[in-house]
RNA sequence: GGUUCCGUAGCUCAGUUGGAUAGAGCAACAGAUUUCUAAUCUGUGGGUCAUGGGUUCGAAUCCCGUCGGGACCA
């Protein structure tokens, strides 16, 4: 079925050229929605065509009015105010889009084919040191949902993760434990493997600190200390038989991090989201070398005297930049390199999003030019998706102040809020009790989600914790009752025998204006894929399930007694139903049957 | 010092490539349930879109300055 949306805007070409001879050419028709207050549809502003038409604006917008109205079937009545076309679609229209969708499962979706763009999408990217926190929420919840966006748009999506598993604060957490653990593991504590590594990164702090408060007692001035540790020294050879390759320490290493890693994977599942491949940068420093290697013969790296290596990037607006350090060690940037020239092999994307914080905004532009500087065709693909950070009332997080949320916590606590509201309801009394724990984790990690993707990326964002995540209003919870209550309603029709037919020929403005937003979801998932902005399909699904409530307020759909009308309305609410669960899709959000 | 992002109701946020009288939720207050799930719906109050200029038929949106805040680069 055509989209009422192009037959509008070639019908106002077809008019502003036969009336105006203007061509058709390079006219950008801008159709919005009507303002509520206003009879119509979709508006036609036309104050830029009355530079060809030499008349008013009124005059102009009658004209084409009168125009569009005879040459589309669709469009049954138009009035103007001001300089505004307001164009009233049939509800004719609007009834057989709905039955052209209703059967259509993935309504809103485009199949990749083999030949579609590949997007891969980095997201999370923590230290192997220490648990994930409310940051990387916002960050994994926002690179899920732009690759699930960009699959819906019909792109083939790979999503990796990247994790910065060597450094100096690795050999710290290793440092620590050989000290003090006297053996201790995960398994024999009962500690979560993430946790345990970072308890004894923190332990690492508290000694230097001691250390150094010892020194500066002696005399020595804060930077002398520091020189003078000897836990930061041992910490540094550590680094140094670690890229050596000495067998013990790697051992500790692999030891150490596998115990992070399977704290992730829990955290990742609660989470729900996923990878299809993870970059190690213990795997990629290397090549970053190499490729810094490269780009001295290319000269587009220059070495100074003391041996570091630099790329001049002051032609650019940009800065002079370190790529490797004057003892051959690696810095980020040379990691990166390497990880994307191994991506670039791995995979042949057309576009790679990095989602990451906005506090890396400088070193992604030096990375993406230095990658074009390299000849690297693909680096023009590059996007660094950057993202507001999260703060908490008092400000940023700081580890120092004990302010940082842990992902596990704050997604536990949801859950038992979740719960404890549930309860407080008594709606779910004949639930059986692993059922019922299904969805107050539904509804719980659907409150927090929702939450924190109804926000522009961009933004920055604020969480109070104390005053947790509302269950109404403009809320994952919200939505998710919509959804349920439709359920329980074509439950009902089938158990009555009800089926959804659309036999209608009027129906009410509410159920048109329904149908019109369920039009829109398409255009949406469009949208926010190049936009890569997921608060695009979140605050729609608000505005679609708001429209929904008003329509379920007012008007009854089972007792309906005109068949047809009914059977419209439930194929009405079905697709409604169909659309919350898609676009929630989109957000890596449930949608329960019940609740 | 340089670069960059931001500033919309008491709070948290929307506001499509510049379009009509700037919208939601929360909080406050007032209502709606013999009726398909009230985690719902309806209504009331609340704004110098930080601020001053400019561009034009028209600016929260684009440009420049000022103030305030964040981030980054030395």
């Amino acid at each position: 079925m055509q989209s009422i949306h192009q037959l509008i805007s070639e019908s106002v070409k077809k008019a502003v050229n036969s009336l105006y001879n203007v061509p058709t050419e390079n006219l950008s028709i801008a159709i919005q929605a009507t303002r509520e207050e206003f009879e119509g549809d979709f508006t036609i502003v036309v104050f830029p065509f009355i530079s060809h038409s030499k008349k008013k604006p009124e005059d102009t917008a009658k004209e084409l009015g009168e125009f569009i109205k005879n040459d589309l079937k669709e469009i049954e009545n138009y009035n103007v105010i001001k300089g505004f076309l307001n164009l009233s679609v049939a509800k004719s229209y609007w009834i057989e889009f709905l039955k052209s969708i209703a059967e259509d499962k993935n309504y809103g979706f485009t199949e990749p084919r083999m030949d579609s763009p590949t997007v891969m999408v980095e997201y999370s990217g923590p230290n192997s040191n220490k648990p994930l926190h409310l940051g990387h929420v916002r960050n994994n919840l926002i690179g899920f949902a732009v690759a699930q966006i960009a699959k819906a748009a019909g792109n083939n999506v790979i999503k990796v993760n990247i994790i910065n598993d060597r450094g100096i604060h690795i050999c710290k957490s290793m440092l620590s434990w050989k000290k003090w653990s006297g053996g201790e593991t995960p398994h024999s504590s009962g500690l979560k493997g993430d946790f345990f590594v970072g308890k004894y990164y923190v332990l690492f702090d508290k000694h230097y600190k001691e250390e150094l408060k010892q020194l500066i007692a002696t005399g020595l001035s804060e930077e002398e200390a520091a020189k003078k540790s000897t836990l930061m020294a041992e910490a540094a050879e550590m680094l140094r038989s670690w890229e050596a390759g000495d067998p013990e320490t790697i051992h500790l290493w692999k030891t150490m991090n596998g115990w992070v890693y399977e704290g992730f994977n829990q955290t990742y599942k609660a989470m729900g989201v996923d990878f299809d491949k993870i970059y190690y940068e213990s795997e990629t420093y290397l090549l970053g070398k190499e490729i810094v290697d490269d780009g001295l013969i290319k000269e587009v790296f220059y070495r100074r005297t003391d041996h570091s290596v630099w790329v001049d990037l002051t032609h650019d607006g940009l800065d002079e930049k370190l790529v490797l350090r004057s003892d051959g060690t690696s810095v980020y940037i040379t990691q990166d390199l390497g990880t994307a020239f191994l991506r670039s092999q791995d995979y042949k994307f057309d576009k790679l999003v990095y989602v990451v914080a906005n506090e890396q905004e400088y070193h992604f532009k030096v990375l993406f030019l230095i990658l074009k500087k390299l000849g690297y065709k693909w680096a023009n693909g590059c996007y660094h998706l950057s993202y507001g950070m999260v703060e908490l009332p008092e400000g940023k997080m700081k580890s120092r102040e004990g302010t940082v949320v842990d992902a596990d916590d704050l997604m536990k606590e949801m859950v038992d809020t979740a719960r404890d509201i549930t309860k407080e309801l008594g709606k779910i009394e004949n639930f059986e009790s692993a059922e019922a724990e299904e969805l107050y984790k539904t509804i719980g990690l659907g409150a927090l989600k929702y939450f924190i993707l109804k926000v522009d990326p961009k933004k920055k964002m604020l969480f109070n914790p104390r005053e947790s995540v509302d269950f109404e209003g403009n809320t994952g919870p919200f939505i998710q009752y919509t959804h349920a209550r439709i359920c329980s309603l074509l439950n009902k029709a089938k158990d009555l025998g009800y089926s959804a037919g659309k036999n209608v020929t009027d129906i009410a403005d509410k159920e048109k204006n329904l149908i019109r937003k369920i039009y829109e979801f398409p255009s949406i998932i469009k949208e926010s894929a190049n936009t890569y902005n997921p608060a695009l399909v979140a605050n729609y699904t608000y505005d679609l399930v708001k429209e929904y409530n008003g329509f379920y307020h007012d008007y009854q759909v089972l007792k309906e007694e005109n068949p047809d009308v009914r059977s419209f309305r439930i194929a009405l609410s079905k697709q409604t139903g169909q659309v919350i669960k898609n676009a929630f899709w989109l957000l890596g959000i449930d949608v329960p049957e019940r609740m």
